[in-house]
DNA sequence: AATGAATGAGCATTCATTCAT
DNA sequence: CATGAATGAATGCTCATTCAT
């Protein structure tokens, strides 16, 4: 399974760029599953080295420090999930959107299983820990979701007693809980039915 | 802030000199505001041993290694909340029962926040890592959530679309997510309104 | 040979201090040699504490680091070379009192060659270094040798172009390197002989 | 402040395009100076190229081995010395030139501080360790301060107990204490002071 | 002539755990 | 009950060195 490497593209014009892109793929990968499946802690620089088939100097050569690579691997996936849910078609009713931004943030959570879990179990860190932001990752994809909740509002009498930017964070909560039920319980769930239930928020939400 | 020695209920034959207890109640203590504050992996024994005013060794004394520890700190968490929990009174409508309860689950996660990162961070590890079943921990809310579910759809029309298993988990999320974001950005939110955001997809749920 | 163990005494009145002070024996022990030998930085502590027969994390247990434990040898070894020459009797007329402290000086870089070579290559280090006050260390001999000089000074004819303060720097610049040449040379040169040697500068200084 | 890389002589086949001088000066100017202040075993590679502006790989495509590098460093220094205590004009009382030497020698260690706490930290050192030969680049030194000492007997009546050979020893820690010591407490110690500071020990040697 | 990516051995340090007292 | 000294395996990180380009 392939790591969500998303954004890293091509990023410095130098010499010999493709060698450093290889190695930082391969590390990304081998990094991903194993954080998200042991947790920082439980795996060793050594152990992501040898996944990835590069050996341990590599990895500080690419990458400043373990929390570092930490930081950076969650960067990643979150800059990928972004792209995903960025990239839905305008024009439905806003509902649908919301729905489809759900929908495919399960799909990309079911995707990726590690990385959900690693974002979980990172995410609600006091901020100081790993030194990224990783407030400020979750707060790029927050500002997401409160868009899609904005437009609905817009266009549907909503609950004037629910503040969207909290309506917001529970609808993370709900999908994220989803998602990783369902990896825990093999496919059992289907996306359609799972996308209706984390939707039952929004549409307890609108009155019309 | 005193830890949520509370449930841990009378597990042992109660005729423990007092010392123990004590004793104890400080690791404890220390243990839940350490553990919550920096993972389990963050903190060393010492650090607990030193926080809770007593020496290395007494801690393996009562407890047979750090996992063991971080294990009976989150079942004890698990047993006050479940008691908190189902302390709630018959009568009203199932309903208000389900917002009692997320009312209730938000007060305990406001007054233990440290609990609360620790087992938000630890709850979807795959079972296997600390031995305990951190799953069935897990479960035990869930199952809370579940029958007060049930006894809202055993009343009310609700959608048959949503199974309420799986609404139970977003339930338990948006609740959770709700809980951290609160103690993240200080009070500002007030319980009422956090239990209406959180309660916005029952009320979605429910189609009289 | 014995390592300068010197001032550490009992230090701590604690419950077991007989075994702890045993490992710090045999720690310095092996330290001083090891270190004199090839300088703290081809050292290390496995070295070292395979050296003294204690596992490397006694070491630890023992100091807060490699360089603490540098730093700790080095004070033992000039608290107990500073005891030396400050035990010298009274009453002679100070010159033979400089030339006693200049024999009993060599003497102990003889003694402890391993301080020596250890002593001097950290001895002009740009003080922050080695967090320990190097330059403080150096002053206390300096001290005891300027306190000789002066006493000179009260009673015979000295030239006064030429500054006690730093008669007293290259008075233990000659010491050093004379007793340093004698190592690297064996025992070739005889004590008195070597002692004339440095008080050469001394009787150069006297005018009477 | 220029490394003393003056008088590495004719070693290498003249024709050597410049650029390989030009990085060699920059290498021996960036590596004096880092390696006299924090000392060869704190001072990596990777920083001495940062230092000089060139790639780490151009250290090695220029010096074959880090203690190589030291090495040529150290003897470079040493030569530049060596040829500055040579130049001294005949013709005055011997003693006369001694003391000028011990003037020249302050005034290149007030020059180049960083290669005298180089210098003196690896001086006594095991001769093993850099595998250049450290003991003759101090015989080097020595010898010509035995032969200007030798002078002296030649033409005065010196003290037959002292040993020139020993003599030059102590003169050499002396003026190099001197030196440090000048470095240390800023240029408050005049030249000339310090000069008849050493010279104690050669008008305690000579009797006429 | 120069570079920078990769390497891997080496090392300081941490820490859960044991155990004699 | 409790302690603190000791342990040693594990691990993050550094750095001299190599080599393809």
């Amino acid at each position: 399974m392939s790591a969500p490497t998303g954004a890293s593209g091509p990023r410095e014009p130098v010499r010999r760029p493709a060698r450093t892109a290889r190695t930082r793929a391969k590390l990304f990968d081998a990094a991903i599953t194993l954080l998200g499946e042991r947790g920082p802690a439980h795996v060793s620089i050594d152990e992501i080295a040898a996944a990835a088939g590069v050996s341990k100097g590599t990895v500080y050569y690419n990458f400043s420090s373990k929390a570092d690579l930490v930081a950076k691997v969650l960067e990643s996936g979150v800059d990928l999930m972004e792209e995903r849910l960025r990239s839905i078609p305008d024009g439905s009713d806003p509902v649908d959107r919301v729905a489809d931004m759900v929908g495919r943030a399960l799909e990309f959570l079911a995707e990726y299983p590690s990385f959900t879990r690693l974002w979980m179990s990172e995410m609600w860190r006091p901020a100081s820990q790993w030194q990224t932001e990783l407030s400020a990752l979750r707060d790029r994809l927050l500002s997401l979701i409160r868009e899609g909740l904005q437009a609905v509002a817009r266009v549907h009498d909503v609950d004037p007693a629910v503040p969207v930017e909290q309506l917001a964070v529970t609808l993370m909560g709900s999908t994220m809980f989803a998602g990783l039920s369902r990896d825990n319980h093999g496919p059992a769930l289907e996306r359609d039915t799972a996308v209706a239930v984390v939707m039952t928020a929004v549409r307890g939400w609108v009155r019309d």
